[in-house]
RNA sequence: CGGUGAUUAGCGCAGCUUGGUAGCGCACUUGGUUUGGGUCCAAGGGGUCGUAGGUUCAAAUCCUACAUCACCGACCA
């Protein structure tokens, strides 16, 4: 490819709105335009590169086993009427009528397609285990579209369907495509973990993320030092502190605490530590028929945040968690947000494992501006129930038994998930087993977030320069930088002649033929991250030698011009 | 959806307080100059100042509403 033939649209500037580096970048080294909110369009060389994320992952599901199909974006609504889904997925569900106002949606997932296909295409046992894949945009109408393509409303996912007879034989393809995944980031050459992870709305039993570890990441992923434990926050599970909780020694005491509504102020204000004091945060509850929502007391120590995730699985909490009102409040308290408390309360009290290992402790006393001291379980708060309901903090024991947590950041790009048989049952999709009954299909899903794979790989390769993209999928393996070409016929000659040469051999090359000057050449490819760069000068050509820059170590040497084709011998 | 902020040329911004015919840098075009790390000089092209309404002799500037975009919180590949 010649850059004069082609689109460089590199900017000098970053663009105002762009927060994180990839996103920064993406721009800047022309891969992507911005259209509307969360949608973009993919320019020559970001396409390049997203083209190259999906080869590799193509092939390393057909490696696995699994066969690709296309299903169209625009599905039916009575499709997720029959799986239920059209109630619960609620407004990220983009729902639109076609001219006879019959409704439809736009894809965000496939489950109900392909279930839908696998019921009419497959009869038999022997046909079983199936897995179809497809590479395909989705279209989610995220709340809060961000980072540019990391968190799109319209992206490109490898979605993947398996259909089993049994729960051991999805266990198995669970972990053919475990595997096959782990191979694909390595491909991709990403530092990636694996972690297990909360099912979500999708449902179903057993699942794990794939992160690339990167400090923009939007996900807490926890990692035991002691052994390979590795869990999204959401899902790991706080251990119950060590030991008998410590004997009452004070006496129940009414403070005064004016303008203390923070555990900060409370703590400071009383001169204690945070984890000397608990929160009691009110949340809805499950509502019976024709009633109101009850409000129920979430109870954490101070210094511990809520785990959403973890309270709505529980059997008391509404789900989505919803806090409580300040209205409901007031009404169940007897107080305002700040001033609650455990004491003298007349609601279901949901107490975390920590929270309840404390004595003497401080809490809101139920009246505006005045707290408890010296509170202690049984004698001052006598019904209660005791639950895991916080995110783990660094420094914890890991659920594993060995080591301690530690937690970093990581951006989610792949997602595996045991379904097990809920679409399978809604949709009808069974088959005759050997002995001649019909029976409803096991089923395993597996993502891969394409072109966010494309951001988060620019998280974790770039320098102040531009992008230092891994090798499988640059754009381009290699640029030629003809230097004053327009000067020296030698230099232009040697470069046509590189060029011809390493593009019959079917390496990617970009020919820089601009009449720029070489700095803003190198300031370019720099930018667009191109692995291998050739400058072609008259002060090398004496020696039929040209110089070699390597984007990676930044490394420079000088190679024969006979000797570069060389360089891409596979 | 709640909170915050923004919207002036392709990009980055100034101008608004105190109303008076829209500016800077980069990019673009032309000519010259320079040429191994974003040269320099000159001349040019490009803007219904987000939209609609209002106040006024006069609105980018003041007022009202709406729209769009981004950031912080809940969703997910």
């Amino acid at each position: 490819m010649r850059t004069s033939q082609y689109l460089v649209s590199t900017l000098k500037e970053t663009p105002a709105n762009a927060e994180v580096v990839s996103h920064q970048f993406m721009l800047r080294a022309g891969l992507i335009r911005h259209l509307a909110s969360g949608l973009y369009t993919w320019l020559p060389t970001g396409l390049k590169v997203l083209k190259k994320v999906e080869n590799i992952v193509r092939e390393e599901m057909e490696r696995a086993g699994a066969i690709e199909v296309l299903m169209p974006m625009v599905q039916p609504a009575d499709l997720w009427q029959e799986s239920g889904r059209w109630e619960d997925y609620g407004p990220e569900l983009l729902r639109l009528n076609d001219r006879h106002q019959r409704p439809f949606v736009l894809g965000p997932t496939h489950e109900e397609v392909i279930t839908k296909l696998i019921s009419h295409e497959l009869s038999s046992y022997k046909q079983l285990p199936m897995n179809v894949f497809q590479i395909q945009s989705k279209f989610r109408d995220e709340i809060r579209p961000r980072f540019g393509v990391m968190r799109g409303r319209e992206f490109l996912m490898k979605d993947a369907y398996s259909f089993h007879l049994g729960e051991e034989c999805l266990q198995k393809t669970y972990q053919v495509m475990f595997d096959a995944y782990c191979r694909i980031f390595e491909r991709l050459g990403l530092d990636y973990r694996p972690v297990l992870a909360d099912t979500g709305s999708i449902g179903g039993d057993a699942s794990h993320e794939f992160h690339v570890l990167a400090e923009s990441g939007e996900d807490d992923i926890v990692f035991s030092d002691g052994s390979d434990f590795a869990a999204n926050i959401e899902k790991a599970e706080a251990l119950a502190p060590q030991g008998e909780r410590p004997a009452a020694t004070q006496t129940l005491e009414k403070v005064s605490t004016p303008n203390a509504k923070t555990i900060e102020q409370v703590a400071e204000s009383l001169n204690i530590p945070a984890t000397q004091t608990v929160k009691t945060l009110l949340v809805q509850g499950i509502a019976e028929e024709g009633q109101a929502a009850p409000i129920i007391a979430l109870v954490l120590r101070g210094d511990h945040q809520l785990n959403e995730i973890k309270a709505e699985k529980l059997p008391l909490v509404a789900s989505p968690l919803t806090m409580a009102t300040d209205e409901q409040v007031l009404a169940a308290s007897g107080a305002n947000p700040g001033s609650v408390g455990v004491v003298g309360i007349d609601i279901p009290v949901i107490v975390d494992r920590s929270a309840a290992h404390l004595a003497d402790f401080v809490c809101g006393a139920n009246e505006n501006d005045f707290h408890f001291t010296g509170v202690n379980w049984d004698r001052d708060c006598t019904n209660y129930q005791v639950e895991d309901i916080r995110n783990v903090v660094a420094g914890d024991p890991s659920p594993c038994g060995q080591g301690k947590l530690e937690i970093k950041r990581g951006i989610e790009v792949g997602h595996i998930f045991q379904l097990g048989k809920k679409y399978a049952e809604a949709m009808n999709c069974g088959v005759l087993t050997e002995s001649g009954k019909h029976e409803v299909l096991n089923m395993g899903c597996y993502g891969i977030g394409v072109s966010r794979i494309v951001a988060a790989a620019i998280e974790q390769n770039h320098d102040k320069y531009g992008i230092k993209w891994p090798e499988a999928i640059a754009p381009f393996q290699v640029a030629i930088v003809p230097m004053n070409m327009h000067k020296s016929a030698r230099v232009q000659e040697t470069a046509e002649a590189l060029y011809s040469e390493l593009q019959q051999a079917g390496v990617e090359v970009l020919f820089d033929d601009r009449k720029e000057r070489p700095g803003v050449m190198f300031a370019d490819h720099e930018l667009m991250g191109t692995p291998l760069l050739l400058v072609v000068g008259e002060r090398n050509l004496d020696n039929q030698e040209v110089e070699l820059k390597n984007r990676q170590t930044g490394e420079k040497s000088m190679i024969a011009i006979k000797d570069v084709l060389s360089l891409f011998d596979k």
